[in-house]
DNA sequence: CACCTGTTGATGCACCCGCATCAACCTTGT
DNA sequence: ACAAGGTTGATGCGGGTGCATCAACAGGTG
């Protein structure tokens, strides 16, 4: 837990400091840029997020408004796709880059190749929804 | 992060079932119990717990609202000690033993004990505030 | 078709967090 | 003693989160 927190407040920090969104708009950023045609429905983001559903709706109320992804229509007329943006694409790959320039910092300083790899074994037992 | 989210919306649910409050009062109140006189400044629980000052402030009005603790006078007349009261040692043991059973049912049960020893270790490496 | 049940998504409300700021007090130097 | 600067803690305000609820639609059954 403290880990986490150090990690989160840090990658946070470098977000603000770099004038970019938090950490859970690049989420759902990633998350598009590598569905098929940029697109998903909210409650498939829901569930690869394990994000709460009145959350991500308002979230994506906020990304609709910043203009980096748009809601359109589709076959099932409860809902919508969310797809993304060019300029949300844009967004994804900055935060990707402080994202990776973070963690490097801050977890691959202090752990070598290998460590970080029996790190994330460990950690992978622990998840009940094993990774993608 | 997959693995805090998951083992802290798990403690989350189980404190609310047990009607109990959320996590950070039991961070709080175990520093408590573990300092002299069962009392702390508002500033060393802050550093501890690695909390920012106006948030500890306002976590402690609704704790002495609760009446888990309580605030007493001290010498530097900035501030006050945060003294826990007998009803608050009581919540921190009832959420002390929430605490341990997911805890074991979430991780233990994944983690065989030299497993969770190392996962331990390597983790560590990677606080910059070296642990307790 | 009409109906019932399950799913998808939005929203009002209360609460919690982050930021900036302030008041009160301690400490140090002169 | 006094002024200047640092520390401790509280608070107004905007924004985000959790809970309960609701509207709209899909899918299956009589």
């Amino acid at each position: 837990m403290r880990v986490h927190q150090q990690v989160t407040l840090s990658l946070e920090g470098a977000f603000k400091a770099a004038d970019l969104p938090p950490l859970v708009w690049h989420d759902v950023l990633i998350e598009l840029a590598h569905a098929p045609d940029h697109r998903l429905r909210p409650v498939e983001l829901g569930s690869v997020l394990q994000m709460a559903q009145y959350n991500l709706s308002r979230l994506l109320d906020r990304m609709v408004d910043a203009g980096l992804v748009v809601r359109a229509p589709c076959q099932d007329k409860r809902g919508h796709w969310i797809v993304l943006t060019a300029s949300g694409l844009k967004r994804q790959k900055e935060m990707y880059g402080v994202y990776v320039r973070v963690l490097m910092q801050d977890m691959g300083a202090h752990l070598g190749e290998d460590s970080a790899r029996k790190l994330a074994r460990q950690l992978g037992k622990v998840l009940s929804q094993p990774e993608a």
